[in-house]
DNA sequence: ATTATCTATAGATCTATAGATAATGC
DNA sequence: ATTATCTATAGATCTATAGATAATGC
């Protein structure tokens, strides 16, 4: 049961994209290692060949997540910074990336089980954080650096905790209101 | 082994107010019942004779803790209008507050794991939420109601998502200054 | 007599490991 | 010959239930 060399490397990169995926939408508890690798194609045994432990996947699956998340939001601010913000806004605070975690910033999706978990994660989040931030210091208005960089700081935690707040609650109309609310507050 | 009715009632009372502590702390998966039980001086066979479900007792207990937050807020805010969203501000973003989630906001604590549970914590977190909101509704400024809502529903969101991200982020400088900057959006 | 809590356990998970298998790559 | 993946399983959980026990409250 073998395979090419290739083939191990395309393996790898699909247990990391499918436990992205499935991490996102279920919380790190709400997958197993059997089930996760079944999802990949793959039995379960294999999957101490490829990664130490269930942690470390996460910490793997974490980052290229938001890697992902910052080359999208990286292309937005390229395709024209003038409307970019408003962009950004409107799809982070949109009812698609609300409905769809698993395809969603992982700082909302797995964010308070990331905050109780193992090194790798916490540092593979902060990266990933640190580098939406990034973007946003770029786009928001302020008079100089210091300002702008508190005011991306502030944005982002107002867009992270809407996606949190609009996941949670019951109430459809409550859900939409604190998404227009956040996205108000950023690019009126 | 039987008790008195009394008992009976402290006793689900002090599993309820152990719950709120342990699931805050360690996260929905991350407390058994058994161990719960233990925590509260009793054995774990005799959950089931005051609540269905681990997940009935994350609805009380959730129920439970944001009760209690909403009081403390409303505390403040009776202790002086003028001053009470700078103390609130201060408080929910303080260093204190996020290094304890057993005793915190239970939205930063367990939202990300309460999305994706049964109707009846959803349902706790939502009312725990619309009285967090209600409070900050009269300490905003905005010129006519609406826009107090939207002001108080868009601080609302940076201020869990702040707590959220400031737990989880492995870099103590970048952590302080994303509540700094929160604290500067909302109450500068 | 009733019943709250206890002990014990069923049945279903979970992560991680051991050893077998079979295809790659020297 | 090496090794990636497979099957099988160890050992430790977990939620929930069954039946025994013993103290309350009619």
């Amino acid at each position: 049961m073998k395979v090419s060399r290739e083939q191990v490397a395309l393996n790898r990169e699909r247990i990391v994209e499918t436990a992205a995926r499935l991490f996102r939408e279920k919380g790190y508890d709400g997958i197993g290692v059997s089930d996760l690798m079944k999802s990949a194609g793959l039995t379960h045994g294999g999957f101490y060949g490829h990664f130490a432990s269930k942690e470390d996947l996460l910490a793997e699956a974490t980052a290229f997540a938001l890697r992902k998340s910052v080359e999208r939001w990286e292309g937005m601010l390229a395709h024209g910074a003038d409307t970019a913000l408003e962009r950004i806004a409107d799809s982070y605070l949109s009812p698609e990336h609300r409905d769809k975690p698993e395809l969603g910033c992982s700082v909302t999706a797995l964010g308070s089980d990331i905050a109780r978990l193992g090194d790798k994660a916490r540092h593979a989040l902060t990266e990933g954080a640190a580098g939406q931030v990034a973007v946003l210091e770029q786009l928001v208005p302020g008079a100089d650096d210091a300002e702008k960089r508190q005011q991306a700081l502030a944005a982002y935690a107002a867009m992270v905790g809407a996606i949190v707040l609009a996941r949670a609650v019951d109430d459809a109309d409550l859900s939409l209101e604190i998404l227009a609310a956040a996205k108000q507050a950023i690019a009126a």
